[in-house]
DNA sequence: GTCCAGGATCGGG
DNA sequence: CCCGATCATGGA
C-alpha cells in the first residue's frame, strides 16, 4: 500500500465520469478498478490523501500515469474562460476529475461497442466480454484503510488474440449486437498487427485521427473518444447527443475548441460530467 | 409495452 | 457534402 497526497483528484467523481466502464464506486471514500491486468483499489484518507493498493513501484510505474497526475489541473481551471459561466460552472463540480490514460485496445472495442446505448449497458456487455476470453484476476485481501472488494475474483479485458479466438456466437452472447462483426474486425486488425498501438502513439493527430475512422464501426465520435481517453491527446473534443444538447442550450449549437487548444477534450468531460449528473443520472 | 441510449454505415440526392 | 433510414439489445 502507498499513501499519497494529491490534490485535484476525486476517484469518485471519475469513476462516474463515464469515460470508463471498469471503474466502480463501492462507498463514498472507495473505488475499485481492474485497468493493465491488475485490480486496484483506493481509498480516501483525508481531504487531499489516498492510500492506493500496490507497491510504490507499481504506483509510479502505472497507475501516476493512468490518473493523468503528472497534470496540472489547478493551472487547467484556472484559465477557463471567466465570462464562460456555464463551464465555470461545471469545472467546479466535476473538479477532481480526471482524463485517463487508459489501454489502448480495451478502450477501442469499449467505444465501438458504445455506439447507440445507455452506458450501464455498455458496462454489462464489456465484463461480460472480459468474463468469457479475459484473464482472472484474484481479488486481493485488503485491510484498512480499504474494504473488501465487490467481487471474489475479476477478469482482465482481453487481448486482442483472445478476443479475435471468439466466434460470432460467443461475442453475440455478450450483448453487443450489431456491432459483433466491427470488434471482431477490430480484434483481427490489433492481433494481425495491422494495427499497432505503439505506431499509432508515435502518429500525429490527424493521421492518428484518420487510422481510426478507417476501421469498421469506427465514426467521428468514437475515434475522438478513443483518441482522448487512451492516447492523452487531449486537444479532442468528441460530441455525443449530451454534449450536443449542451452545444445548442448554451452554446448556440457550436463551442470553439480553439480557446483550449490543449485542454478541449479535459472542458468537454467537465460539461459531459455536469449536465449528466447534476440533476439526477444515466 | 414503449422509449431511448457517450453513433456509424449505407444509399441517394 | 449532406440527408434519412436502418441497425440489435438492454435498461428504465
Amino acid at each position: 500500500m502507498v499513501i499519497k497526497q494529491i490534490s485535484f483528484f476525486d476517484p469518485v467523481k471519475i469513476a462516474r465520469s463515464g469515460q470508463a466502464f471498469r471503474i466502480q464506486v463501492i462507498d463514498s471514500d472507495h473505488t475499485e478498478l481492474v485497468a493493465k491486468g491488475r485490480y486496484l483499489q483506493i481509498a480516501r484518507t483525508g481531504e487531499d490523501t489516498f492510500a492506493f493498493s500496490c507497491s510504490e513501484d507499481e504506483f509510479q510505474n502505472i497507475w501516476y500515469n493512468y490518473f493523468d497526475l503528472g497534470r496540472d489541473y489547478r493551472e487547467i481551471s484556472k484559465r477557463i474562460d471567466k465570462k464562460d459561466k456555464y463551464l465555470q460552472r461545471a469545472e467546479e463540480y466535476g473538479r477532481g476529475i480526471r482524463i485517463l490514460k487508459q489501454e489502448v485496445f480495451e478502450t477501442t472495442i469499449s467505444y465501438i461497442i458504445s455506439q447507440r446505448r445507455s452506458i450501464p449497458s455498455i458496462t454489462t456487455s464489456v465484463e461480460k466480454i472480459s468474463r468469457i476470453s479475459g484473464k482472472v484476476i484474484k481479488a486481493p485481501k485488503l485491510k484498512s484503510p480499504f474494504v473488501a472488494p465487490i467481487h471474489s475474483e475479476y477478469y482482465a479485458f482481453p487481448s486482442p488474440d483472445s478476443l479475435a479466438r471468439l466466434s460470432t456466437e460467443e461475442l453475440k452472447e455478450t450483448g453487443v449486437g450489431y456491432r459483433a462483426p466491427y470488434i471482431a474486425e477490430a480484434a483481427r486488425d490489433f492481433a494481425s498487427g495491422k494495427l499497432d498501438e505503439k505506431e499509432l502513439a508515435r502518429t500525429g493527430d490527424e493521421e492518428l485521427y484518420k487510422a481510426l475512422t478507417g476501421m469498421y464501426g469506427v465514426g467521428t465520435k468514437v475515434a475522438n473518444c478513443i483518441m482522448l481517453f487512451s492516447f492523452a491527446r487531449t486537444s479532442r473534443f468528441p460530441i455525443d447527443v449530451w454534449i450536443q444538447r449542451i452545444l445548442d442550450n448554451y452554446y448556440e449549437g457550436h463551442f470553439d475548441t480553439s480557446s483550449y487548444p490543449d485542454t478541449a477534450g479535459i472542458m468537454q468531460q467537465f460539461m459531459f460530467y455536469y449536465e449528466r449528473t447534476k440533476d439526477i443520472h444515466n
